[in-house]
DNA sequence: TTAGTTCCCTATTAG
DNA sequence: AGGGAACTAA
């Protein structure tokens, strides 16, 4: 207090007093955020430079911690956010964190590199594809196509899809891949086995063929990745510079390549923060490696290690239960979390005759409790060990008007007819796209088949160009004279849609939608439901692809629009003290989106790695459907399990080795530790599955809970598993007669009734089943529908009129 | 050579 | 139940 040695007397109270008010309010530097914090998420929170191991137990608080940590980072230590690389298990994940942290330091979050491994990596890939020898707008090519090249592989190798399948190839590349093994290891590890000298020959083959496609798969991203920062030591500490602060969130789910690749990152100054829980790993069949988490301490050493063991999330019922089931495990780390929380409601245990029984209480008691004030839709999940499962319960919400989303299961990028635009798009950004071009040439059918397709391909290899080309000049070759024209009129149509992509005049979804219909999908389909009756509407996909579209657009031009604001975002970081303006790797995407052109090429370079519907504006109150596995790191008040029967959960390809159970059984520890407050577990006697009616015993996990925090109900029977071997599902004729019989009544998709879409216009009031009363302020007609903004008292959404189900006010 | 039909076979989990 | 291979008709 030297300051106020000078003569003053008097108010001092009130000068310390103002001095305390005023550092607590303007000071703001970070250490506010430590506030209600737990010693060990204080000690985590506050560790900033060598490398941290976080054991964080479900439910401990561990989102909270890395977000915390991160804005912590920000504010204290004055960390630039675009040194920071925050690698999360889902898109989902990373776009919740953001968010997070942007509510504690504000809009400079933006800066902060956070995704998947896949996608952060392809990011970076594409800005140097070149040295690895790719264009940046290579292809990621998914499982199907993976499964289409291998196939073609096998036949010019003369391999017999009878004996091989491609299928299994396919999972043992993806293996050796994981596991960093190149080709040529392969090829010498592969000895005389038959097996395994084809599937070097496959691979090798198989490699080849992506590069000459300018395509990676899945696992060559990460592949590729480790390559450009093994052999470019100028990228690698370029990257290493920038990336000062690495967090890898779910570090247990991690597999070698992966692992490589943080390790090359974090080399040089070792800030590495992982976080993980050894019983919660449950992707071992892609690759992850338990291993790695168990041995951070020694691959990073002096790692710093907090345990995180309080939990927060579950009442103490449904944390024994979980508890007391993973303790069945015998390699793991032994623990426990402990909760703090009450007793709460006893699980319950709902076993029924049908599924369709079980999708009904299922329903009942979502109904029950949302009207009993309970909690709302979108506090309650469904989970299930297969996305088959879906079906029952989906009809079964429907029919009760219960608002879903069902997240996962056929990806929306799976689906045939949005596979068959994207591959329109992708040959006409790139012509040289062989894969695309193989799958429309004759989709809709234009008369050219297999065997045109295959002389073309055999001319495109020889000449060393690409199969559009091909068909460019396709009365240059006599052997192609028959189908010359169809070919030619082929790359005809190609070419008209690549002028209208560079006449610039359309919007993005105005362009998807001019690819929808002048390429034919869209008729054919139409045609393809009135000749065969089909069960879902194919053409209602096409329409989301063009809503997603819209948002897509609209996303880009945000960015671009802040871009031009960040003068001001800068002034706004210096008040709480975060220095952006001095990093040299601050930066953002750079892409020219101006054009429609630019905006396609961006478009495909992200599609493939996001699964659309990833991301929920948490603003639907709705159920959420969706697997254990995509469940991860979720949580919900309620949560129904669904499907809790042998052969189905343990799944009947995990009964036989020990590690697949085990596996298995810590799947079972997240689905149960997702809930909050209420967990109820339902099986079935009769389950139709894979077109068959099957009889299961009840899950052997259920034995492994504690009898006393159960509940049972429905059948009178005893829950209880097999005592040896499970039985082998057997087929039941009366009950298969009797599940159809009901299936038959159940399967009756509604459509929702509502305004015509030629009916909306601009500056019309709408009623929205969920969101009210509403003003349209666009509408654009589109293939059959019309593509509406609305105003909802301020929050704007876009939405097909069809499937709104709009009424007039 | 292609298109349409039938028949057969095979089924997790995901970026 | 659904997709793909094999078969058949044009």
């Amino acid at each position: 207090m030297g300051a106020f040695d000078n003569g003053f007397d008097g108010e001092f109270d009130l000068i310390s007093d103002l001095e305390n008010t005023y550092s607590e309010v303007n000071t703001d530097d970070g250490d506010e955020l430590l506030e209600g914090l737990n010693p060990e998420q204080k000690e985590a929170v506050m560790h900033l430079d060598g490398p941290l191991l976080i054991l964080a137990g479900a439910g401990s608080g561990k989102t909270r911690v890395i977000t915390y940590r991160i804005a912590y980072m920000m504010k204290k230590h004055h960390v630039s956010p675009g040194s920071i690389l925050a690698i999360t298990f889902t898109n989902k994940a990373a776009n919740e964190m953001k968010e997070r942290i942007n509510k504690l330091v504000g809009d400079s979050s933006r800066y902060i590199w956070s995704g998947t491994f896949h996608s952060i990596f392809a990011r970076i890939l594409r800005r140097h594809a070149e040295c690895l020898g790719f264009t940046s707008a290579f292809t990621i090519v998914d499982t199907d196509d993976q499964i289409k090249l291998i196939k073609q592989v096998m036949t010019e190798l003369d391999i017999p899809e009878k004996i091989y399948k491609p299928r299994n190839f396919q999972y043992e590349i993806s293996k050796q891949k994981n596991d960093m093994v190149s080709v040529e290891e392969f090829e010498r590890s592969a000895g005389k086995d038959s097996y395994y000298v084809n599937t070097a020959k496959v691979y090798r083959r198989y490699q080849q063929r992506l590069i000459e496609n300018n395509s990676m798969d899945f696992d060559d991203i990460l592949i590729y990745m480790v390559r450009l920062l093994k052999e470019d030591p100028e990228i690698l500490s370029f990257y290493q510079n920038k990336f000062r602060y690495i967090m890898v969130d779910e570090y247990q789910d991690t597999n070698r390549a992966q692992y490589t690749a943080v390790q090359l990152l974090s080399s040089s100054h070792k800030n590495i923060c992982v976080v993980g829980d050894d019983d919660q790993s449950i992707y071992s069949f892609r690759g992850a490696d338990v291993r790695m988490i168990l041995s951070f301490e020694k691959d990073f050493r002096g790692a710093k290690v907090v345990k995180l063991e309080r939990n927060y999330r579950s009442t103490s019922t449904i944390l024994e239960a979980a508890n007391k089931v993973i303790a069945n495990n015998r390699s793991r780390k032994e623990k426990k979390l402990r909760t703090e929380g009450g007793k709460g409601d006893p699980i319950i245990i709902m076993n029924s005759d049908t599924q369709m029984v079980e999708a009904m209480f299922t329903a009942d008691t979502i109904l029950k409790l949302v009207k009993s004030g309970k909690c709302g839709y979108s506090d309650i999940a469904v989970l299930y060990r297969m996305n088959a499962l879906s079906r029952s319960i989906e009809s079964a919400l429907r029919e009760r008007g219960i608002p879903f989303k069902v997240y996962g299961g056929m990806r929306f990028y799976d689906r045939k007819e949005i596979k068959d635009v994207f591959a329109y798009l992708r040959i006409i950004a790139d012509g040289k796209d062989n894969l695309a071009f193989e799958r429309i040439i004759n989709v809709p059918k234009r008369g050219i088949g297999d065997a045109t397709v295959d002389a073309v391909r055999e001319i495109a290899m020889n000449e060393g160009t690409d199969c559009l080309s091909v068909c460019q000049n396709a009365f240059d070759y006599p052997e192609l004279q028959r189908a010359a024209s169809r070919l030619n009129s082929f790359y005809a149509l190609i070419d008209m849609m690549r002028e209208e992509l560079r006449k610039n005049e359309k919007t993005f979804p105005e362009y998807i939608d001019f690819v929808e219909n002048r390429s034919g999908i869209v008729d054919d389909i139409i045609a393809q439901r009135e000749s065969k009756g089909e069960l879902i509407d194919r053409v209602e996909n096409l329409k989301e692809l063009l809503t997603e579209a819209i948002e897509f657009e609209k996303a880009r031009r945000a960015v671009s629009f802040d871009k031009e604001e960040l003068h001001r975002t800068e002034a706004d970081n210096d008040i709480v003290g975060i220095e952006i303006k001095n990093d040299p790797y601050l930066e953002e995407e750079t892409r020219n989106i101006d054009t429609l052109e630019g905006l396609l090429n961006a478009y495909l370079e992200t599609a493939a790695l996001y699964a659309s519907g990833d991301e929920d504006d948490g603003s639907d109150d709705n159920v959420k459907l969706m697997t254990i596995h995509s469940a991860k790191g979720l949580e919900f008040s309620s949560v129904f399990l669904v499907g809790a029967e042998e052969g189905i959960f343990p799944s009947y390809k995990c009964l036989t080795t020990e590690s697949d159970l085990e596996e298995e059984r810590r799947l079972m520890y997240v689905a149960i530790t997702r809930a909050k407050k209420n967990l109820f577990i339902t099986l079935t006697r009769n389950r139709m599955i894979f077109g068959q009616t099957q009889c299961n015993a009840p899950s052997r996990f259920l034995k492994e809970m504690p009898p006393e925090l159960l509940y049972l109900m429905g059948s009178k029977r005893e829950v209880k598993p097999p005592a040896v071997n499970p039985v082998s599902p057997r087929r039941s004729d009366s009950a298969k007669a009797i599940s159809s019989a009901i299936s038959g009544a159940f399967k009756k998709p509604k459509p929702p009734e509502g305004l015509a879409p030629s009916e909306l216009s601009v500056g019309m009031r709408v009623v929205h089943g969920r969101f009210g009363e509403g003003t349209i302020i666009k509408a654009e007609q589109v293939a059959g529908d019309c593509l509406v903004t609305i105003d909802f008292d301020g929050m704007k959404k876009n939405m097909l009129a069809k499937s709104a189900g709009l009424k007039k006010a």
